[in-house]
DNA sequence: TTTTGTATGTCGGCCAGCGGACAGAATAAG
DNA sequence: CTTATTCTGTCCGCTGGCCGACATACAAAA
């Protein structure tokens, strides 16, 4: 019942392409690191693992939702990005080296394929064409972090809470008639950990919005009522 | 005579090896991306690409230093990232594909090998250990950019561009006696730039360090006078 | 030399938003 | 069902630092 929109998940754009790595492998390949790698299962808010650890391992996310952040002095968490069905992750500390710096957790139960640094090494180099996919996935979420840099810079907190929500919408939105539920539910601690901001303004400004018309939270799923108006506001010009 | 320190740079941290891709890879694929490449020029103030332009070239740095910022809305800019000798940029946007979203621009006279997306990527599929360490440089780039969003939401201002003067003595910094020089000019402007924030707040940070003994500006360059205790104000527990 | 441009130093008003506090709502656990 | 925990909503005092303004210092050009 609460999970109707999120079943039957056919994002409207294509942007997950972009990251979901599993997807652009050809199905030998894909064989090939399962056989090479091992299926591990882990339950909601399980540790994948943390900053500080060895670990040596590049994972590949199967099902479920896992939470990439750093985990800041203070027990603040600044979250870098989730991660969702078919996504890397691991990759960047285990390329270069050093330990981890960041904590991975399962949001909800997840299953991972984990490969080691060396096999997996071994892997791109009989494997050419996958080192591309991987320098794509690097770069993309490179571009990613940099947005939010210049973001963190240049706007307020409503201006970055609504270009989150945008940028979710784009790959984790489901139309339902003419509006978008985002089919993943964050808390505002959560979101505000995204952003750079504090849960309470994030309940503050979401409330404003709801006000304003633009957005309505259902039983804590956002649903966005006016997306041009919305994209508007995020990206004036 | 101005350049006294910069000429004998004989950086006392290793920390170069990550990113100076020139370096490690063998002199053969060097040689071959020469052949396959074309040698630019540029002057001053240059600017090597723009965001929006399409053009579809990865660069590696012979000489020189380039600055890669995100031009904002307002006139603002936020810096990425400089790039040194045996850097390679642009790389992100031309693997991803979609044009660029950041400026390219030389700080100095610099001189560049240019080697169009096509070709760059022959050269990746049948050179995989290259592609190994394109990973590594995107990897390393990505640790980078997440712990400069980590100081952005929660260091202060001063912490912020004291931590980046930390950071940029590790890379450029000279020995000299028991205090470290640092071999690379900046503004306040460009400081500002790069953590987020104003000149005026720079030019008070820096002021205030100064007169408690931290560090000295001699004709705009700094000088570190207590590497120990700035690093234990930047990275304190 | 004067002129023009760019970088640095300093002041102060103003406000976004942090952080503490607490109550109510929703969900999970026992 | 009751209890415990987590999440949301709201209020408010305090302040870091943004922004405008202006003076001075230094550098390049004329």
């Amino acid at each position: 019942m609460e999970k109707t929109y999120a079943e039957n998940t056919q994002s409207f754009s294509n942007a997950d392409t972009q990251t979901d790595i599993l997807a652009r492998l050809s199905a030998q390949d894909v064989d090939y690191l399962r056989s090479i790698g091992q299926i591990q299962q882990f339950a909601k808010n399980d540790l994948i693992f943390h900053a500080g650890a060895l670990s040596k391992h590049v994972y590949f996310l199967r099902h479920g939702r896992v939470k990439i952040y750093h985990p800041a002095n203070g027990g603040k968490e600044v979250i870098l990005w989730f991660c969702f069905p078919g996504d890397m992750f691991g990759m960047a500390e285990v390329a270069q080296g050093g330990g981890r710096l960041v904590n991975a957790v399962a949001c909800e139960s997840s299953e991972v394929l984990s490969i080691t640094q060396a096999q997996f090494e071994g892997f791109l180099r009989t494997h050419p064409a996958a080192g591309l996919l991987v320098i794509q996935v690097l770069s993309n979420r490179l571009r990613t972090l940099g947005d939010v840099i210049v973001n963190l810079v240049n706007d307020d907190a409503q201006t970055r809470i609504l270009k989150l929500i945008l940028l979710l919408s784009t790959r984790h939105g489901v139309r339902v008639e003419q509006n978008i539920y985002l089919s993943i539910d964050l808390t505002h601690q959560e979101i505000a950990d995204m952003v750079g901001t504090t849960r309470q303004t994030v309940t503050g400004v979401l409330g404003q919005l709801q006000r304003r018309g633009l957005m309505r939270l259902e039983n804590r799923r956002i649903l966005i009522e006016n997306p041009e108006l919305l994209e508007k506001i995020a990206n004036p010009i």
